[in-house]
DNA sequence: TGACTTTCGATTATCGATAATCTATACTTA
DNA sequence: TAAGTATAGATTATCGATAATCGAAAGTCA
């Protein structure tokens, strides 16, 4: 990373960013933009941009003359989300499929790496396989209106609890993805977009069936 | 509308967002921060914000220190909307059929007033109706994240240079949307999503056809 | 007491001014 | 002349200060 890389807001908002994915504010907390500037000895106005822009980004929420504070990602919020991902990423698989196949090391490799991850029993590493995984697919689909799509339901940063709650095992999660990597190494689009979309939407219902939170 | 409400940066993000789909801006003009701030007699900070906010929507697209300008909406982007709306559809739709069933005087009266705008001749009056039975399904599925998404698409701004480009005649364009309305009252959850679908792609498909742009 | 009003401290929204950066043009230099 | 380097004008990014608004606590009145 380059020294001081230009703008304050974009550095500010990187850095409260990284605060809320790692449950340093937890939702809820108010983001107070004087105590920001302060902290970091700049004025209210970058850090002012940097909270609207994760506003835009659902990170959090404000309301005039009230403030910010830390969304809260609730559970229905969680069960919402797997229809329309899964939705999402049939429309990317079929699209896939036509560029991917016969040309599948990418994915088989992210594969790989879930097993590795699953044999160390890591699954926090396997977790970040299991997304790139998904997320090769979605961009090898070229249509980026889908791909803005995909990243604004921010699944880096909900698929970890999803499988925390859903009490799945490691090596049963990286198998599930076999299938889909098939059909794509195949160019079946029909076929692949149908995999693609099952195994998402199964895993929601994991999830709806896992415990209260 | 009360008069002065609220935030000035909200006011001036109406207003310029009601330019720039009127047309008053085109794609590729400069937005210049000063230059807005001195029309309506305010600072350069809230309309520094409201174009931040329509930089979020999509509408307008900054870099650093050079400034703001209308974003294109190119032809490959129209193309690459329709099979991820088909799909986000097709989800609402069968979401939707429960809530639905026996229960679809709303859209019914869309449709209703679709035929009238037809015969009217008035196509700019149609397709805020054609829009709003769409909106309503979406509505209907009591899906959040679903709805967001499909906001995001930014459809009222796009169906009519889509129905323009497409040449379609009104009537037709009408009784189109006929055989969802019909299985939504029926609840058939399934059939509505997949005609649904269907309809959304083969109205993509027309613009895909239609004349460059 | 309980509903309404007032006051006060905290915070956001806006302001006016300055610093940082970009673009284009004029200016070197070989 | 062509390539590279200053310079100037325009614009954005940031600053420090003020105005507007909020929520809670204190005060008023029936």
């Amino acid at each position: 990373m380059s020294l001081n890389r230009a703008v304050l807001s974009d550095q500010v908002k990187e850095i409260l960013l990284k605060r809320i994915l790692d449950g340093e504010y937890s939702p809820g907390d108010r983001l107070v933009e004087m105590h920001i500037a302060q902290e970091f000895e700049i004025s209210q106005a970058p850090v002012r941009e940097a909270l609207r822009e994760l506003e835009a980004l659902g990170f959090v929420e404000s309301e005039p003359y009230r403030g910010t504070r830390v969304r809260a990602v609730t559970k229905s919020e969680l069960t919402e989300i797997y229809p329309v991902r899964a939705a999402l990423e049939e429309v990317a698989a079929r699209a896939a499929a036509v560029h991917l196949a016969g040309n599948v090391e990418a994915l088989e490799a992210e594969l790989e790496a879930m097993h590795a991850a699953a044999e160390k029993g890591d699954l926090y590493e396997e977790v970040q396989h299991d997304v790139k995984f998904h997320r090769l697919i979605v961009e090898a689909s070229g249509n980026r209106v889908l791909q803005d799509m995909w990243r604004s339901l921010r699944i880096e940063a909900r698929t970890l609890i999803s499988v925390l709650k859903a009490h799945i095992g490691g090596y049963e999660l990286a198998e599930m993805h076999r299938p889909v990597l098939e059909a794509l190494a195949e160019g079946d689009a029909e076929k692949a977009g149908l995999l693609l979309r099952n195994h998402v939407e199964y895993f929601g219902e994991l999830i709806m069936k896992g415990d209260s939170a």
